[in-house]
DNA sequence: CGCTTTGTTGACGGGGTTCAACCGCAGTGG
DNA sequence: CCACTGCGGTTGAACCCCGTCAACAAAGCG
């Protein structure tokens, strides 16, 4: 059943300290993610306005930002660090949904209440607003509205991936996909596509892609022999030959 | 790897054959699933500017409404019968990303192309709007785009909820969720949530669940022997025991 | 140092895929 | 009317990939 046990608690769900008026040094205008994040969709004119709602919140490397079933209060940008949505199945299964990375949104949901857990992989920083302010700024600026919506077509485009590699996939070729996905990230972010920090856990890969530990660790021996890839160490990649994991994940779209 | 042989031709993608001002006999304000659709974003009274942009288009079983890869033109609402949503892979193995009833709305993708075929499961009718007429709707009508998103996110929500599926269930617990789904959607539509119609076959169930058809006919026989379904005939499924169909596909939100 | 966690590799077994046969049904055309 | 065919669904038997169980190395940390 692909049950493991935790040793460790699992962090609590600190109380969220939202420090109000966030990037003191910069502001909005000079946010590192704001080409990437939904922002952009605003004139920096109206900086001003964002700055106004906006709060940074830190959280710790294993730490919980949201926890399924809470009341839905805010949504976050990442700014910097990494963290992953997941879910438990009441014998202990466990799903990760997905990854979080500097740019992107958390808060498309209609639901009331958080349907994954959110917990920080390394040490992050979000940009947050109560999901009332977010609102408000939706009404008065359209452009995010349509932003949003826009946002939330993509992921759902990349969800739907997911599903193919799940359904019909073969644990290399999910593997192949998915360092090619977080390659694409890095390039995304302005850094190097060829080699990729892998900052989440040989069993988060596993949760995400469907797999066991032991499995998603014969898959990357299993490209490394096949010279695909190269690993300096287990956190980092190097992509030796991208078309041959191309070809392995050929057609996710 | 799962691969099924189609012996006969897959449909052409004919030419969309929309018939403008749909709904002669009542419009919009008679519209069937106006309670289900966007549209009730709208008041009443702005049934007629809909109407003006609004088609009727008609895809006999089998035929296909769109091709993945073609530009994306329409956006349609379902208005009766039943669609899937489907992807190949170059060898040939095939994923259903889900399944289009009465009330669902297809068109969220910023993507300017389709990236899914879309195909009639049974004879269905679709309410169709130009991409462009649609743009300059929700910019007419905040509430329409509102309404978008709020669907988009749900429309998330549920693909994440099918992700959990595939990545951590068993078959019969895929099984299990995907009836309960299918009562849910009957019942949305205001119909018995006993009884279950399944216009899709075994393959498209299959192909939705991750397995081999024999997989999920040997699921059905697991359910129909421990007394939690009955099958009239293979497309007919009465829920005998919901809450046995609950305890299997516990947790999947 | 002990202890835990993470990652890797090996051996084994089971569940689902694969392969195959069969049934019922709907066309189809003699 | 009845063979013939194709298709969808079900069931059985064999195989094999991946999950399970186990052992071990390396690294982090008190």
């Amino acid at each position: 059943m692909n049950i493991r046990v935790l040793n460790r608690p699992i962090g609590q769900a600190s109380r969220l300290r939202v420090v109000q008026n966030h990037c003191d040094a910069h502001g909005c205008t000079g946010c590192l993610v704001r080409h990437l994040a939904i922002c952009s969709a605003l004139p920096a004119e109206e900086a001003a306005a964002l700055e106004q709602h906006a709060g940074d919140v830190v959280v710790p490397a294993g730490q919980v930002l949201a926890r399924e079933g809470d009341t839905r209060r805010y949504v976050f940008t990442v700014t910097s660090g990494s963290l992953r949505r997941i879910r438990f199945l009441p014998d202990g299964r466990r799903l990760v949904a997905g990854f979080l990375m500097p740019g992107d949104f958390i808060g498309f949901s209609g639901a009331t209440r958080y349907r994954h857990s959110i917990e920080a992989i390394e040490d992050s920083v979000l940009c947050a607003f109560s999901s009332q302010d977010m609102r408000e700024l939706c009404d008065r600026y359209p452009e995010l509205e349509r932003e949003l919506l826009e946002r939330a077509c993509v992921e759902l485009d990349n969800t739907r991936n997911n599903l193919m590699s799940l359904a019909r996939m073969t644990p290399v070729e999910r593997l192949a996909g998915f360092l090619l996905d977080m390659a694409a990230r890095r390039k995304r972010q302005g850094l190097d596509e060829a080699s990729v920090a892998l900052p989440m856990t040989r069993a988060d890969i596993a949760d995400y892609l469907g797999l066991t530990v032991e499995t998603v660790s014969r898959c990357f021996t299993k490209l490394r022999s096949q010279g695909a890839i190269a690993t300096d160490d287990p956190q980092h990649v190097r992509l030796l030959q991208p078309e041959a994991l191309e070809a392995l994940a050929e057609a996710r779209g």
